[in-house]
DNA sequence: TCGACTGAAAGTGTATACACTTTTGGCTTT
DNA sequence: AAAGCCAAAAGTGTATACACTTTCAGTCGA
């Protein structure tokens, strides 16, 4: 509706993603074809191969016959996500390191910057999407894409969880683990870098509470 | 066709990895949807729902109003996939080796036979299934499933080019590397083993050729 | 001969139609 | 009043229709 209209499809993806990232749409929510089409004033056509599309990133999961529904990551799940996530990126950061340039540095301290910012702000959104920039941020100033796309799938599917259990506190200390980090990299210590990423992930991990009930509300149309 | 009824849409994703990957569709080729939907019998939205599948797999592109080609990763791709595979990989070696059992090492010691019979036999298909299964099934026996899948992705994106490009010679080597990795597994060498994993990573990137000409014919029917 | 035009053929993008399944709400029966 | 049952409503799965774009062959003109 208030998009542009080329590649209506992609135009659906990103709103029902950011919907969802948002907790705008809660977690096991039924998301029904007609009422996404109408709203989005297209045909059920393209809100399928959307929806067909979040079913693979996983933030939605499909049951035959039933329909749509936002993804509500088991904490299994989330831990294994997690633990993929180390392994990637304690072994990404020792790299980056060993190519290095003040460029690059400049880049993540901007970053880092604006992260201080948006937690000042009780920006809470844009604070979440910001701290997960920052491990994608890293991939690509390393220039793989391949890794940059890799990492930010594993991010984005467990962002309904980091958005849903993080305190404020927590984004905080994420933020100035990150500073420290980007520190340990300007010195070109690879070791302490890496060592402080593979704590700073447990950290988060760990800071994540899975016990909280999950709230199953339907209302369908917070999407405007 | 010869395919059971249940779930189309999957039948043909798979029937089109298959062909795609064994080489019987080649990178570039391109793939009408009508043609694809007669010869398996469905209608177009079916096979437009596996096409869509199969580009978020990386492994045909999509051009806006032109359709679908049979992807051709670019050597810079490759590299980068190998990069990360490395990262990841490396890292799950050592916590592989951390939590090992007897009956995981048993496990993997039958793969490895297995592997052994492919190559001798010269099965190029099944060889190279099974030499990138290898790593997968590690990542499955240490129950972390999203890891599994994320590095399946990771292999089956450049599957194209390691069985367009490995010589029988590289796949005998690569066997030998995958024993000699399960070996320092049971001997609890955690170093040795990841240091295994990550030259014979190496070793099979460095041994594709990626100058070689592709054909780009299109034969589109070498389905049956 | 070669290149630029043109119209038909083929192909993609989106909407709609229709069959079949699940859900829902009320009615019956106990 | 609660459990079971049936029909209507809502929803999903697949096929088809149609508009628009690309491709291609044949023709005309230089």
């Amino acid at each position: 509706m208030t998009f542009m209209e080329t590649s209506s499809t992609h135009a659906i993806v990103s709103a029902l993603t950011k919907a969802i990232v948002e907790h705008r749409l809660m977690p096991g929510s039924k998301l029904a074809e007609q009422k996404l089409a109408t709203h989005f004033g297209v045909s059920r056509t393209l809100v399928r191969q959307a929806l067909f599309q979040l079913s693979q990133n996983r933030l939605i999961r499909m049951e035959p016959a039933r329909g749509a529904f936002v993804a509500a990551p088991s904490a299994d799940e989330a831990q294994q996500v997690f633990a993929v996530r180390r392994m990637l990126e304690v072994q990404m950061t020792r790299e980056f390191v060993r190519d290095i340039t003040p460029a690059k540095i400049r880049a993540l301290k901007a970053h880092t910057k604006q992260e201080k910012e948006a937690v000042a702000q009780e920006d809470v959104h844009g604070r979440t999407e910001l701290l997960g920039d920052f491990h994608v941020r890293i991939a690509e100033l390393m220039g793989n894409h391949v890794l940059a796309q890799s990492l930010g799938e594993l991010i984005s599917r467990c962002a309904l969880i980091t958005l849903m259990y993080q305190s404020r506190n927590a984004a905080q200390h994420s933020a100035h683990e990150h500073e420290a980090i980007v520190e340990a990299m300007a010195q070109k210590d690879a070791d302490l870098a890496a060592k402080l990423m593979e704590e700073h992930l447990i950290f988060v991990e760990s800071s994540l509470s899975f016990d909280k009930k999950v709230p199953t509300h339907d209302i369908s149309l917070a999407l405007s």
